[in-house]
DNA sequence: TGTGCGGCTTCCCCTAACTGGAAGGTCAAG
DNA sequence: CTTGACCTTCCAGTTAGGGGAAGCCGCACA
């Protein structure tokens, strides 16, 4: 199987292939012409990397979830604690964002957003102390 | 002002700071012995540059946000714009994210965990077909 | 006068996870 | 024989800086 049909088979880009191969997470043999040959292995691996960055995982989660796919032997619970660590992350990036959210949308709320040139936003930006919301007083 | 009074000034790393200078966001002069001369209006300007940064906004945002701060005439409408921009951004991520936790969450939620080697978790993500979720089967 | 130390400079490499593009070999069809 | 699709490798760029080396500058202290 060539890198197109392996690209088309995982939805992965050849280039991502690629890469994955250069960084040794899928090791397709190569055909006498030079061009690599995917076995039905390295698709399944390939599909099973995909989804996992489609979860969010980083590469070096993928690599390690690989290792525990391909372990017979592995406790699912070894599983589980990666899985659960990368759920923390995410909870954290979303308080982030959340917080994130709050000030920028009270920012906008109070901006008129007309062809005046005064702006809360800019002035917040600028530290500029604002009767309305001083988000950064505390210190 | 030197560097490292500037970088006390604004919270930015000194580094951040000269790499703000090299990606020209600020300016300062040079004293004779070469060192970076920073005046309050530069020190103004790494200060905004840093409130905008720590609300997420990408050094491009920074960038036209400052134009718009130094624009005595600009409407507030362009500075309402851009950051409502933003926070679509952020909405958008924010999605995605929750979205993702569900999944995640319904995964870990259904390994049980222990030294057993059978995992929902790598089943799924091997998509092999299961029969307490499948959250691929759409296709 | 020398010397030690902290602060400053530039320069280059590194990050994550690819993506784009150039230069060139291979293969099947017409 | 040529064309065009497909494949190869390698180089550069992306974000927003961080780490660290090699080498000035300035001030205190002996």
């Amino acid at each position: 199987m060539n890198i197109s049909q392996a690209s088309n088979s995982t939805g992965l880009p050849a280039k991502t292939i690629r890469y994955y191969e250069d960084i040794e997470l899928v090791q397709p043999t190569r055909s006498e012409n030079g061009y690599r040959a995917f076995s039905a292995q390295d698709i399944q691996k390939l599909a099973f990397v995909g989804r996992s960055r489609s979860l969010g995982f980083s590469i070096a989660d993928c690599r390690a979830l690989l290792a525990l796919y391909e372990d017979r032997n592995r406790a699912s619970a070894d599983v589980k604690k990666l899985a659960e660590n990368h759920l923390e992350q995410i909870d954290r990036k979303l308080r982030e964002l959340h917080s994130l959210r709050d000030v920028l949308g009270q920012l906008v709320e109070h901006c008129h957003g007309d062809d005046r040139p005064d702006c809360p936003i800019l002035n917040d930006l600028a530290n500029v102390p604002d009767a309305q919301s001083n988000t950064e007083a505390a210190a």
